[in-house]
Parts: structure tokens; C-alpha cells; sequence
DNA sequence: GCTCCTTTGAAGCCC
DNA sequence: GGGCTTCAAAGGAGC
């Protein structure tokens, strides 16, 4: 069973060969539900099929209900997570669809009597909490979500740069030796624009290989369900004044630089 | 305990 | 269709 919810999801990402190749610009994908819809007769992975088994439930065909039927558990997946695992890059992309926690650590895996949820899914805490490895241990956030009878949420697969952040930022810290995640977010931004387009591709690849995956695993999801649940500050607040450049993103929508590559003076 | 900060990219929303 | 907004991660700071 495990080999081969495995060698299905293999299978199916070799029937989507990436889009934008070696030297190529990582130009942003499109909507992956317009550009990416399976082909027929390509078998869809099934989420239950992932988390509930030994004993499976039909998936639904509209997940909206936006309820996973998963064993509350929240394991240590950084070790078996590829992106963190600070390889990426040195391995073929196939490679690390293998080390992905929901197929690796997919339903009837010997040894791993329990299901193990893809790391998207979190309780509606927010924030995952990854925690030394304990089948029997739930998480306090879990704990909590579930004696208030609150739904586990789904989050949005990590877009290119994000996976970025999450491969290096253990890197900067330990360069820089700073913690504040927002100092450390510019550096990484900066550092962004400085890969090659070749670097970046190797991202834009990933992030597009995680969507895909997460289509199928939620297949029914849409990012509108996790839309307005985040409390934002007042809107005013988000008006910057008309000195200040703001960051590099708005100076650049500003002046009408091209999002990839240009930087304007304000925020070099 | 919650929100903000800070980044880029994807996707939703609104006109 | 274009422009704006929200949310993904992260953890310290501030209220």
C-alpha cells in the first residue's frame, strides 16, 4: 500500500514535466487549477487514502467541508520534510518527492501504525508546531483545538520564495547571528535577487511540485478558506506615506519595475 | 496571548 | 483585466 500510494504519486508528477527548465526564466506559473488539471484516466490521490487508512473512507468529492479526518498527531516531519532538510539542491527533485512526509510516511507504512498529516494541515492555532517526535503526544495547540471542537486548517502550499526562506534561514542565523525574523527575512529577500535565475528556477520547480501535490491531497481546498481568518491591523495603517519607498515589492509596483529582477534606488 | 514586523509569490477579491 | 489584499514561515518585540 505504501509503495504504492508512492510510486502513484511518482508516476503522476512524471506525467507533469516541469514547465520551466534549466536556463529558463522562472516566470510565475499559472493557476495551477487552469494550467495543470490532471489528464484523464490519471488517478487522483485521495487524502483519506493518505491519513485514514487501514481504513479508508471514500474522499468526498468537495473537501470545502474543510474537515480532515486524521488522527490528531503532529510529529517531528523536519527530518523527513526535504525542504528543511538543507540537501535540495545537491538531489534530483525526484528524490525529494520521495522524502515528502505524505508519501513517506503515508497510511500503512510498517512501523507507522498511525497516519501522519501532510504538514500543511495545523491546528487553527495558526502557526505549526513541530514537535520532538511522539506518536502518542499531541501537541498543546492540538489539545487545545480539539477539546474546542475547533477543525484542523489547511494551509496554503509554500510558493518558491518561501521555500527559499525555509532551506536558509537556519544558514543566516547562524551567519549573522540574528534571530528577529524580520531582519532576517530582508537579508533573505536580498539574497533572493542575487541567485542566479538557474537558483531560482530549482525554487519556482519545487513550489510548483508542492501545489501540484497539494491540489491532490486537497483537492477541493481553495486559498479562499483560510481567506479574512488572520486578524490585520486597520487598513489605514497599511497606507504608506508618500515619502516613505516602503518595501522593495511596493517601490517596485510603484515605479513600475519588473518584479523579478529590478531594484530601485530607495531600497537597494 | 495576540498582533506586528519583514520578505516574495500565489491566489482571491473588487471594480 | 488590472490593482489591491491576504496568506503562507519565522520568532522577537510590544501591548
Amino acid at each position: 500500500m505504501y509503495k504504492e500510494t508512492v510510486y502513484s504519486a511518482f508516476n503522476l508528477l512524471m506525467h507533469y514535466p516541469p514547465t520551466s527548465g534549466a536556463g529558463q526564466h522562472p516566470q510565475p506559473q499559472p493557476p495551477l487549477h487552469k494550467a495543470n488539471q490532471p489528464p484523464h484516466g490519471v488517478p487522483q490521490l485521495s487524502l483519506y487514502e493518505h491519513f485514514n487508512s487501514p481504513h479508508p473512507t471514500p474522499a468526498p468529492a468537495d473537501i470545502s467541508q474543510k474537515q480532515v479526518h486524521r488522527p490528531l498527531q503532529t510529529p517531528d516531519l523536519s527530518g523527513f520534510y526535504s525542504l528543511t532538510s538543507g540537501s535540495m539542491g545537491q538531489l534530483p527533485h525526484t528524490v525529494s518527492w520521495f522524502t515528502h512526509p505524505s508519501l513517506m510516511l503515508g497510511s500503512g507504512v510498517p512501523g507507522h501504525p498511525a497516519a501522519i498529516p501532510h504538514p500543511a494541515i495545523v491546528p487553527p492555532s495558526g502557526k505549526q508546531e513541530l514537535q520532538p517526535f511522539d506518536r502518542n503526544l499531541k501537541t498543546q495547540a492540538e489539545s487545545k483545538a480539539e477539546k474546542e471542537g475547533k477543525k484542523p486548517t489547511i494551509k496554503k502550499p509554500l510558493n518558491a520564495f518561501m521555500l527559499y526562506m525555509k532551506e536558509m534561514r537556519a544558514k543566516v542565523i547562524a551567519e549573522c547571528t540574528l534571530k528577529e525574523s524580520a531582519a532576517i527575512n530582508q537579508i533573505l529577500g536580498r539574497r533572493w535577487h542575487a541567485l542566479s535565475r538557474e537558483e531560482q528556477a530549482k525554487y519556482y520547480e519545487l513550489a510548483r511540485k508542492e501545489r501540484q501535490l497539494h491540489m491532490q491531497l486537497y483537492p477541493g481546498w481553495s486559498a479562499r478558506d483560510n481567506y479574512g481568518k488572520k486578524k490585520r491591523r486597520s487598513r489605514e495603517k497599511h497606507q504608506e506615506s508618500t515619502t516613505d519607498p516602503g518595501s522593495p515589492k511596493k517601490c517596485r509596483a510603484r515605479f513600475g519595475l519588473n518584479q523579478q529582477t529590478d531594484w530601485c534606488g530607495p531600497c537597494r
